[in-house]
DNA sequence: AATCGGGACAACCGCTGTCAT
DNA sequence: TATGACAGCGGTTGTCCCGAT
C-alpha cells in the first residue's frame, strides 16, 4: 500500500489553499490532495482530545487548512483505529463477492459486513479487482450472470418490442408497463450498479407514482443482480419484493425464494447500516421481526448459503 | 536511461438524508 | 412547515507507482 503522506506536499495542486468561495460558491484555497504526516497527527490529536463529530469547526479546532468534509474522510477512511490496512484476505474478497451480489453498489453496507474495511477501500477493490476478476471469469461484475446470456437478452430485446420491458424490468431499468398483469405488481428498479440507478435508495425528488399509488421514492427494491424483482403493496403499506423462479434458467437461484419486506418508512442506509434498527423490515421467510437484527440475520443467512457463490 | 501507459489508491465532488431551529 | 447546517454515501477524478518498451 502506498504511503500518500511520504509523497504528499511534492505537488503544486497540493499547495491550493483557500479563504473564500468563488463565484460558484465553492470553497477555493483550502488545502487539498494528499494529507501530510503533520497533519495526520493534527487530525488524530484534536480527535483524540476533543472526540468526532464537528466536523465543520474541527479543521479551525486542529489547526487544520481543510474543509471538515475533508477531515472526515481522512479520519475514517485512513486514520481511524480499527481501519485495517493490507491487503484483502480470500476470505474478505468472498464476502465481498457474496454482499455485493446481495446489495450491488452499496459500498457502506457491504463495509459494515467486513470488519476493518472502509466502504472507499471495498469500492476500489471491487473497480480495480473483483470487477475485473468477474468478467475474466464470464461474470457480468454489475448483474453477477453470465455475460453471454446478458448479451442475447439484450439483443433479443432490441428486435422484440415486446421483449423489452422484460428485459428492462430483468436488467433493472424502470417499466411503465405492468408485465404481471396484476394491478399491484409492478416492476421496479434495482439496486445495481448498473448505471441506469446507481442508488435507487434515493428516488426522493423523482416524484413518480407508481401503480399502487404510492411514490417510487417510497419503494425499496429487491438485492442486487437478480432482476426481475417484482413489488407488491398490501394495504397495510407493507411492500413485498418477490424473488423467485426467474434465476433457474442460469441455475443460480435453484428455486428458492426471498421477500423483502418495507414498511412505509422505507429502508434506508441509516436503518439498516449505522442503526440497525428504525423503520426497516426484511422478512426472509420464516422471519417476522422487525427489530435490529433483522437485516443481520438476513445477511448471514444467505451469504453463507452457497447459492450465492 | 528515458518514456509511456496502465494499475492502484487516496481524495474530491455532488447529492441525499437527518436533525435542529 | 420551511429552512439551513451537518453528516454520510457513491461515483469520479487526480496522482503516484511500476512494469514494459
Amino acid at each position: 500500500m502506498r504511503n500518500p503522506s511520504s509523497s504528499a506536499s511534492s505537488s503544486p495542486a497540493n499547495e491550493k489553499k483557500k479563504s473564500s468561495r468563488n463565484s460558484s460558491g465553492k470553497m477555493v484555497g483550502l488545502k487539498r490532495g494528499p494529507w501530510t504526516a503533520e497533519e495526520d497527527e493534527l487530525l488524530t490529536k484534536c480527535i483524540n482530545q476533543q472526540g468526532e463529530g464537528k466536523w465543520r469547526t474541527l479543521p479551525k479546532r486542529a489547526g487544520l487548512v481543510r474543509c471538515g468534509k475533508s477531515c472526515r474522510l481522512r479520519w475514517m477512511n485512513y486514520l481511524h483505529p480499527s481501519v485495517k490496512r493490507g491487503q484483502i484476505a480470500p476470505d474478505e474478497e468472498d464476502l465481498i463477492l457474496r454482499l455485493h451480489r446481495l446489495l450491488g453498489n452499496r459500498w457502506s453496507l457491504i463495509a459494515g459486513r467486513i470488519p476493518g474495511r472502509t466502504d472507499n477501500e471495498i469500492k476500489n477493490y471491487w473497480n480495480t479487482h473483483l470487477s475485473k476478476k468477474l468478467i475474466s471469469q464470464g461474470i457480468d461484475p454489475k448483474t453477477h450472470k453470465p455475460l453471454l446470456e446478458t448479451t442475447c437478452t439484450a439483443a433479443a430485446a432490441t428486435k422484440n418490442p415486446k421483449l423489452k420491458s422484460v428485459v428492462a424490468a430483468k436488467d433493472g431499468k424502470n417499466s411503465d408497463s405492468d408485465i404481471s398483469g396484476s394491478s399491484k405488481i409492478v416492476t421496479t428498479t434495482t439496486p445495481t450498479s448498473s448505471g441506469q440507478n446507481p442508488n435507487p435508495y434515493r428516488h426522493r425528488h423523482s416524484g413518480s407514482v407508481m401503480d399502487d399509488g404510492l411514490e417510487e421514492d417510497q419503494m425499496v427494491v429487491g438485492h442486487g443482480g437478480y432482476g426481475n424483482n417484482a413489488h407488491e403493496a398490501d394495504g397495510a403499506g407493507h411492500h413485498y419484493f418477490h424473488q423467485s423462479d426467474l434465476d433457474l434458467e442460469d441455475g443460480v437461484g435453484g428455486g428458492y425464494h426471498v421477500n423483502l419486506q418495507l414498511s412505509p418508512q422505507g429502508l434506508s442506509n441509516e436503518d439498516v447500516h449505522h442503526h440497525g434498527g428504525g423503520d426497516g423490515m426484511i422478512n426472509c421467510e420464516g422471519m417476522v421481526e422487525e427489530d435490529d437484527g433483522v437485516l443481520t440475520s438476513f445477511l448471514d443467512s444467505l451469504i453463507n448459503d452457497d447459492m450465492f457463490v
